[in-house]
DNA sequence: GTGATTGTTTGTTAAAAGTGTACGGTCTTT
DNA sequence: AAAGACCGTACACTTTTAACAAACAATCAC
């Protein structure tokens, strides 16, 4: 194809027709008429062809301009319907939200959120694919990721959702038997490492301005933070878990805390999205809904 | 409505999204990627939503930008047949072909000319429309209007078909009765005034630089030249009219030219067309056919 | 690492789109 | 018939946009 032909006279054209007059067409579009007259003539001259007969007081249409006409109006109201329907995306939540979210949060925080919001907006779907993998999220399509921990790469954007506590927890018969006075002591317990955080042997106390770093050698590794939780269930060791994954069992008395008045770093909760220019308002709603702890599960605080 | 939209950016977005590249996309439309690049960000300013998730290396549709994309296809598409369609016209001719011509020189002349041009054309229809009434070329959508005698008023554009003389005739009857040596003999015939033109009574004969000016009064006035010439061989009176009318007749003896060394001025056949930018291709395609003496009947010179 | 590829940014220029006024025609009004 | 209201266009002018070229940041392949 030679050169492309102006689309958006077609508008122009088209409001000349309806109107019948290219005064009235000027005023319907908001310009001067002296632009309706300049547009049309150009869109002519695109085509080689007139498509209307003008005199002083009236416009007809030719034979020509009657057959675009048509045409015109079909390509314009696509386009209208087209545009539409994005505003409408751009002022409520709709179409399909893909979310990768790890096992932990995913499965305890994540999917009740999104029950949640499915149920506040109904034309809106969402995939939750729950996996401690860190998929790739533009290859893979996903408008959003959780990532529980501390952000690595970041070509990425992020948002913090929160922070969480992490506890040391064992299982009541392990705490029996080992006595735990100071980060020290744990030095000797069977450790059960979390693979999929950075350096699963790593670990600092703290208590007030006291620090204390030590490399615990894992008894056991897995790479899935339900796996940990179920290995300390079973008195395979201690483990470092999120607070809201433990929480409630500590509650029951069926895990219990180590060194209740040291504490371990805190971890970030992040919304990561792909940069883009304009973020979809799928996504800021769901972000919204999940950074609002009154939608999570009641059991955590 | 608020502000339209830019309906030419369209295409750049489309052209992205099938090569799946800006730098392809700018080679296939002949622009500098940097075109392609800032219209398709505008495009995604103008609907408030992104469109494409870019990385370094590849792009990727948003799920609005695929829905957009669906329909930039189906509007492009329309818009390019639509443009073609113009351009076969521009190219060939084809359509409808409106033309009012006079009776005389209508049924004589034009309609066999029509009968050759659809069928050169096929895909030209013609509506012939033969009367002496003088009708409004635009509100009756003609494209063309053949005029015998002289333009009067013409905010209308005009091509010459050809010129005709007239000639005084009369019946064989008639002209035994009255002798006729010069002009000022005619003032005691019988005179057919022929109310189609402009002044009917008024003839300016002409014979090398002699010049005479008459005011005929007429026995009786028709508004339509055939009636005239009906009259004439009724033996009505003499009456000017058009050779081409007439010239049959005369070899055949069934009527006598009045004073055959004097001329009457000639008349003009013309083509007449609402003034448009650019006239359809089947409208001079016509004009150049019947400005063609070869396409006309045998019978004239 | 190094170079090649890709999309964006930045400055600059030419071409559009747009405005206001004036003009030739035509229809209506008186 | 003359006056006035309209209509579409032409013209001079200002503002906005499209387009290019060159440089840049980020990635992938080798």
């Amino acid at each position: 194809m030679a050169e492309p032909i102006n689309l958006n006279r077609l508008a122009y054209f088209a409001a000349v027709v309806d109107t019948g007059s290219f005064t009235r067409a000027a005023e319907r579009l908001g310009v001067t008429k002296t632009v309706v007259s300049q547009q049309v003539a150009r869109l002519e001259a695109d085509v080689g062809v007139s498509l209307l007969t003008r005199t002083t007081r009236s416009v007809q249409l030719t034979e020509a301009g009657r057959g675009l006409h048509a045409r015109c109006l079909a390509i314009l109201k696509e386009a209208d319907e087209a545009f539409a329907e994005l505003s409408d995306a751009a002022l409520e939540p709709r179409g399909t939200l893909r979310i990768t979210a790890p096992n932990d949060f995913g499965s305890f925080i994540v999917a009740p959120v999104v029950a949640a919001f499915t149920r506040r907006h109904p034309k809106c779907r969402v995939e939750l694919v729950i996996t401690d993998a860190k998929l790739d999220l533009i290859g893979q399509q996903f408008d959003l990721a959780i990532r529980v921990g501390w952000l690595d790469d970041s070509s990425a954007l992020a948002r913090r959702i929160d922070t969480f506590r992490q506890l040391a927890v064992a299982n009541p018969a392990l705490a029996e038997r080992h006595p735990a006075a100071g980060p020290d002591d744990l030095l000797v317990w069977p450790f059960i490492a979390n693979l999929s955080l950075k350096d699963p042997g790593l670990w600092t106390f703290r208590r007030g301005a006291e620090e204390r770093t030590l490399r615990v050698q894992p008894a056991m590794s897995v790479n899935a933070t339900p796996a940990a939780l179920a290995a300390v269930h079973a008195g395979g060791g201690f483990a470092v878990l999120p607070e809201f994954l433990v929480a409630e069992e500590i509650a029951a008395g069926r895990l219990i805390p180590l060194l209740p008045d040291w504490s371990l770093p805190s971890g970030g909760i992040h919304a990561v999205y792909p940069a883009t220019r304009f973020r979809p308002l799928k996504v800021k709603a769901f972000v919204d809904m999940l950074s609002d702890k009154r939608n999570w599960p009641t059991h955590c605080p």
